[in-house]
DNA sequence: GATGAATGAGTATTCATTCAT
DNA sequence: AATGAATGAATACTCATTCAT
């Protein structure tokens, strides 16, 4: 009789948002985001093609939403990175994203598919471009703690290695040795002030 | 009205299928395989659309001969590459595969851009996996040879290493220091069997 | 929770089907019949999309209705009209219908809007039909009365002119001299008996 | 063999642009702007859909070139009228107006069914408004001519009369005298100099 | 009486591809 | 060898309408 309550409304939407961005980002993922359609993803989601525009305005703004709350996570794991003793904050971001990676790979797989498309994909540029630069920026911060000579070039060569593991990993994630290679990557920095 | 000679034709054949591979690697490479329209690269390219279809039998196609092209632009340096003195080899590897880089951007940021969706672009995959194989096996070759203790292990180091900065560069290739990083990258692998 | 009584009911009923006619006629005459969704009526009444959906049982229900509330108006109008005395009755009924234009602008507009659409927006056609042939006879009628040769003809001359001035007072009310024109109309038909 | 020569080509052309034209107008004019589909213009047309897209950027370019079409049939027309001798030219110009509504009653339909939304349908909103400005002036300027009294009262209330027999014509021109009617007003006209 | 989450059929538009010339 | 008119299947997105609460 009465309408549904708020709470009740409330807990609905929250659970059909997720719900679709769980389901997009696993399309995403799997096919790219131009190979995914939006009937793909509701059918995966077992939903009607409508219901998506009930919760984002366009397919774009869909994938903003995975990013933003990707890149949320990302915030909050790195800043724990933050609270390590220094001397060891390089090695505790290394492994910060290595566990980030391992926890969300189907987003760094969306990521690295969608990145040389970024200024073509609408706003999404500026998102991937500033969290580049944060990354890099907390990576010299650490490196020059750590002792490094060139930080800044040091910073630029340890970003480039763990993105390229990253994406070597997520390309086969069944068949990478991550561990191996992260421990590698780690043994080197942990000796601090080389050069 | 007399028909063309042999000759003649083979030449305009071969210029016509060059000039189309390159306005696609241009808009391909600008855009997105995805995102770049057989239309945009007849537009490009000054010629009619339909002609495209009378060297490459689809979109997929014209991917696959881009891919090929290159590849073996890519073998020719990396087996001059083997020439280099024992010892020297993984250097040599290293500084070829980002003159290749330098050389010819826009492909490799097609690649970039492409790899993640591989498996769904038909064919594809094939090439970019098998490539990968042979690049890991070279450098796994080299490694071993320079006196590196866990050569596989350091192979994969090394090839995410150059792939990432390679995708850095390719992001932004103005604003990238690339010599610079190379040079540090070689100063470490310079020093033979480390460990 | 004792049930709210019928009268109370009645009330709130009525005030909610008054309050959705009038905004569903703001909006039909802002952007016609087709360009207006339920949403923005719901929406510029303040209720919810489903609320529509208990006082009409479609969108088409909800032109009629808003037909059928101004028909009876207009009848009311130009029944008063009808009392003027023998003589005087064109003209009165000149400014009664003017009156009504003015009165009910958006009404006029969106009335206008949907004619030439009226065998196509269903059972709508019949109203508006039968609307015209009402006015066609009862002027007729004046006319003839007033002594005019042609009572027939010159009351389809009558009925355009005066359909033709409302329709240009519509579409620029603010610049538009309804008085003057009416005025010079009403000078010409208040000399009765030309020919 | 060798491609079509350009002249086959523009005349390809042509008539395909030509016969969408006719049976958008068509289709526009029966149903309604809003309410004709892309779909129903192509089937009417015996084309593909996409067809229409080679020759008209979208639906409202469509429209707009409909209109762009029939305007200059008018501007024609209504130049013809400008040659008539001083005195008649009122006259002239009413006789081809209504002219041209016979002619192209199917235009006429459609501009009257889409005059209400002009403002909302865009671009087209200034070409309507242009019109009626001119039509206005010249008016005026004819019945200033004439010696009528108040011209620019007169043209308002001669070009709303005019307007109000064509929209009575368009909606039933089987069942409408139009020359009855017609007759009936230049008979009023044609006597130059009231008031 | 009232809500708003959900549906599904429909719409304009795009684009790889074909084919007569 | 080359053209470009034409196709048709696919795509993102809209909106009137339903219904459980």
């Amino acid at each position: 009789m009465s309408p549904r309550s708020r709470q009740v409304n409330d807990a609905i939407r929250a659970e059909s948002r997720a719900r679709i961005l769980e389901h997009a980002l696993e399309q995403f993922a799997a096919n790219g985001y131009d190979r995914t359609t939006i009937r793909a993803i509701a059918k995966s989601a077992g939903i009607s093609q409508g219901l998506i525009y009930n919760y984002f305005a366009s397919k774009d703004a869909l994938l903003r939403a995975i990013f933003e709350q990707s890149m949320q996570d990302v915030q909050e794991s790195f800043q724990r990175a933050e609270e390590a003793p220094p001397g060891q904050r390089t090695v505790a971001l290394v492994r910060a994203a290595f566990e980030l990676l391992e926890r969300n790979q189907r987003f760094w797989r969306l990521s690295y598919g969608v990145r040389m498309q970024a200024p073509v994909l609408s706003d999404l540029g500026d998102g991937l471009q500033r969290w580049t630069e944060t990354i890099t920026r907390t990576l010299r911060g650490y490196l020059q703690e750590d002792g490094f000579d060139e930080p800044k070039l040091e910073a630029r060569v340890l970003f480039a290695l763990i993105d390229g593991v990253a994406q070597h990993y997520v390309l086969d994630p069944a068949g990478y040795p991550l561990e191996e290679v992260v421990e590698r990557i780690v043994s080197w920095y942990a000796t601090s002030g080389h050069s």
